[in-house]
RNA sequence: UGGGGCGUCGUCAAGCGGUAAGACACAGGAUUUUGGUUCCUGCAUUCGGAGGUUCGAAUCCUCCCGCCCCAGCCA
């Protein structure tokens, strides 16, 4: 049976028929992150998934922070996942909510639980615990704690919440089973002791609830319908499940996991990405190497290219790897059709077009996208002395290369079709300094009318018009597939591309580029895709981040060639 | 040799008992004033392996193999 139906992925389908049974009439998701850190691309996957799902269902998506763990959790980690959910371009409405709000109501479920003879407080040491805890194959043993009376249970937990207590001298604990073969299971803590400020809640609380007990309390709290998470916690959805059976809260949501997006050449883990800002191997959780949001959005990439990114890596259960040259593709798609094109030299050589009138300037007509007619054109100026890539110039033409060499004749985009007839040198260094060549003065805008060949079209700037400018060429962070994968015990970091940022301080580009503002995309041509850089770039001297190259055929016929 | 998951093209990923979608990548070719874009064409006789059930299996059953997760008072 043929069907032409786009398929759901198996979450969605849960959400469907859910709808279609009528189990749910509304749908609520919520994405939950730990402000301990910037945002990165997995936590795009998810934040298009849980919001994508709501507003193709008709539900809501509530932003929660999960906010139990004060040591390591931020303000500025909470202003900067707002902006970045909101840059992707997903709205919350007023239902930004943080785990702490709730400290009050989950303080009160953990008094229920005591109450039913579901929780203790348990006075061994953390090492005792994790000793009695047992191991994998091994069932662990019963806290001599485990049962203390619902009265001293009570009078211990008040007593740890009014500050009685140092840290790690109790805890308050399930009271599940400590010969479940779920670890998860084994009598697992619900509040430990912390004497620390809170960056919300000050010091009201010197004890703080574990995740365990407070996502699935705060998901029931907010009405949340399908908690959506990664394979890792799968482990815990018993656990969860416990907590809001045992509570018999009114909603108990459905928790389903899938799995978190990897991608090749770069690490996707909190952990790692502040280790890269803390030891400075970058610049920063923005640096446009980095594969967090902020660093994504200051390399230059659109929010709608990284949502198509997210579509196309689907959802699934499997562990996967997706390759860099998806997420590559979605931007230059989204690139290509709305970029304004310029010309911009990065290592410019020097061209003098002797048989070109001295002083004399033209203003010639190009066009600012070819796939958007209504972009327009503009005007750029030509003179006698202009600029060409160094690399668009070969003394000694390999096969096939159809750009500028001597005696050979090319097209200057929207300009002339030269022809090179000297040489100029640096007589100490040998190196080219300049290139004289003649002009065919009838082949102005780059038609000639007798259709004769010439198969390269190079770009340009004229040397008195085009304005300094800083390049920043970034390539991947790390020089294998996965820095993950230790052989001979190297750390990710080990593969870390000392050649990932390449700052080309020498560039010109076409006058007209000097009004881009900060964050704008543009192509220059024959190139890639570059953007203003939002932090460094002055008015005097602009700074373009590359974003990401064209594709470049030439490249791989030279790299074929060379093998 | 405890438990929970997962194995379909180089990479993602559909497939839900009726005879292997799609995308990226890759390889050819056409068009092109970006060696860009666009457009054609090709790219899994086979679904981790072996048995079995069935007229028919990637889909059901059995066994085996491989990978991931869990022993935080992290999330």
């Amino acid at each position: 049976m043929p069907n032409n139906e786009p398929s759901y992925d198996f979450i969605r389908e849960i959400v469907a028929n859910d709808l279609k049974t009528g189990k749910h009439k509304f749908i609520r998701t919520r994405f939950p992150p730990e402000p301990n850190g910037y945002l990165h691309i997995g936590h795009a996957k998810s934040i298009c998934l849980n919001f994508g799902i709501t507003s193709q269902f008709n539900g809501q998506c509530n932003l929660r922070f999960d906010d139990t763990n004060p040591s390591k959790e931020e303000v500025e980690y909470v202003e900067s996942i707002k902006e970045d959910v909101r840059w992707l371009g997903f709205d919350w409405g007023d239902r930004e909510y943080y785990a702490s709000d709730y400290f009050d109501r989950l303080y009160e479920f953990a008094i229920n639980l005591i109450k039913k003879g579901k929780a203790y407080v348990c006075s061994l040491s953390a090492e005792k615990i994790r000793e009695y805890r047992g191991t994998l194959t091994e069932p662990g043993k019963d806290s001599p704690y485990r049962e203390r009376s619902v009265e001293e249970n009570l009078d211990l937990f008040l007593r740890m919440k009014a500050g009685e207590f140092q840290d790690g001298e109790h805890v308050l604990r399930a009271k599940i089973d400590m010969a479940s073969s779920n670890i998860n299971m084994r009598d697992p803590t619900l509040y430990r002791i912390k004497h620390v400020p809170h960056h919300r809640t000050g010091n009201k609380w010197c004890i703080y609830p574990m995740y365990d007990f407070t996502h699935c309390l705060s998901d029931a709290i907010e009405t949340i319908t399908h908690s959506i998470c990664t394979l890792e916690f799968e482990n815990n959805r018993p656990l969860y499940d416990w907590v809001l059976d045992t509570l018999e809260t009114e909603c108990h949501p459905q928790q389903i996991e899938f799995a978190r997006l990897n991608l090749n050449y770069t690490v996707l883990s909190k952990r790692r990405l502040i280790q890269l800002v803390e030891e400075g191997h970058v610049t920063g959780w923005d640096d446009p190497r980095m594969p967090t949001i902020s660093g994504i959005r200051r390399r230059g990439y659109t929010p709608e290219s990284i949502r198509n990114f997210c579509d196309r890596i689907g959802v699934a259960k499997r562990d996967s790897i997706v390759d860099m040259e998806l997420l590559e593709f979605s931007i230059r798609e989204d690139l290509n059709r709305s970029a304004h094109r310029f010309m911009a030299v990065l290592d410019p050589l020097k061209v003098v077009i002797v048989n070109y009138p001295e002083g004399q300037v033209e203003e010639l007509e190009a066009i600012n996208n070819p796939e958007d007619e209504s972009m327009g054109k503009r005007m750029v100026p030509f003179s006698r002395e202009i600029f060409i890539e160094r690399d668009d110039f070969r003394e000694d033409p390999p096969k096939k290369f159809f750009r500028l060499y001597p005696g050979g004749e090319v097209r200057l985009r929207y300009a002339y079709y030269i022809t090179c007839r000297e040489v100029i040198r640096d007589k100490n260094t040998g190196e080219i300094v300049e290139l004289r060549c003649t002009y065919d003065p009838e082949t102005r805008g780059g038609w000639s009318k007798d259709k004769r060949k010439v198969k390269g079209t190079i770009h340009w700037v004229s040397k008195a018009h085009s304005v300094p400018a800083q390049v920043r060429l970034y390539d991947r962070l790390f020089t294998v597939p996965n820095p993950l994968d230790k052989k001979d015990g190297k750390d990710f970091k080990d593969y870390l591309n000392s050649t990932s940022l390449e700052v080309l301080t020498h560039c010109r580009v076409e006058p007209d580029l000097k009004k881009l503002r900060p964050g704008s995309n543009c192509q220059f041509e024959r190139q890639g895709y570059f953007c203003v850089d939002m932090k460094d770039s002055e008015a005097d001297l602009p700074v373009f981040n590359r974003t990401v190259t064209l594709r470049d055929s030439w490249a791989k016929i030279e790299k074929k060639a060379k093998k």
